[in-house]
DNA sequence: TAAATTCCTACTTGGTTAGTCTGAATATAT
DNA sequence: ATATATTCAGACTAACCAAGTAGGAATTTA
């Protein structure tokens, strides 16, 4: 569960990249990131389309981040990717499941698109390209929920 | 991202179900949530040999409950059904990854999924099959990661 | 002993992911 | 100018996995 697609990985990556060296082809990050070319030239273009990064055409151009990696969340990330975090359907479309107690887990699964949510809009893009970045030890999320 | 699969969501639905009527033939379950009998057959198998529920075999019988639902934790579910959650391989094996830049990243992984595990174990199935639970209105995720 | 049930194994099917291929458009270095 | 390095665009393919089906065997009770 939760496994995250590759596209959305090597997005990850090439955008540290980035962070790191101003400017550069999508064929050094390729090399330097274990990227498949072609499939990176594809990723790079749906970045550009989010507005993440800029890219310069013709001979020694490149990409380069569209802005400060201190204001790119990871949230923008990955829904440049992937779109919208939906867990279930049932979060959109008002069916079968609002109606019968089918739908009784609905809040849960609610709780926990906010969880992630919060999560990827809680973390910048420096901060992963910052050696030091590490999740904190304990705490709990028992406070992220309130019983009716 | 983070698109729940049907056989999960099916897994909470029948166990939100046993909370209610206590003791349920895989049929009589399969209609009242509108999930495929023969797929729902499947799930059940799962869930009782991760010893979330027992089966008693023979006319009449069908399945119930292992232990009380305050008992079980949505992460208990979660990994019947999908296994341990990695949002990224390299959480698991440390390969590439850790030798360059390219993972980075690593970290970032590893706290999504902390936060996704601790939502999950701080929800029981009594709460959920309980009518009023709601998620908590506000409160940022922000104090879960640390800044090296 | 017939009916209702769980259980087991294999199969099918459709969609998604991951990636390739070909080549066009564009800009620069020389 | 012209060769070269790049982004850009779209169709295409292969492999995998989720979702669901099919058929029947094993088990227990009414």
């Amino acid at each position: 569960m939760f496994q995250v697609p590759t596209k959305t990985q090597y997005a990850i990556r090439a955008l540290v990249h980035l962070v790191r060296t101003k400017s550069a082809s999508v064929a050094s990050i390729a090399e330097a990131q274990r990227i498949p070319l072609k499939y990176l030239e594809a990723i790079l273009g749906q970045l550009k389309s989010a507005g993440l990064v800029v890219a310069v055409r013709g001979r020694s151009g490149g990409y380069r981040l569209a802005r400060d990696p201190e204001l790119i969340l990871m949230s923008d990330v990955v829904r440049a990717t992937e779109g919208e975090i939906t867990p279930v359907g049932c979060l959109d479309d008002a069916g079968f499941c609002m109606v019968s107690e089918a739908c009784l887990p609905r809040p849960f699964w609610f709780g926990l698109k906010r969880v992630v949510d919060a999560y990827l809009e809680s973390v910048t893009l420096a901060e992963i390209a910052e050696p030091g970045f590490l999740p904190a030890p304990e705490s709990s999320q028992r406070d992220f929920v309130a019983r009716g």
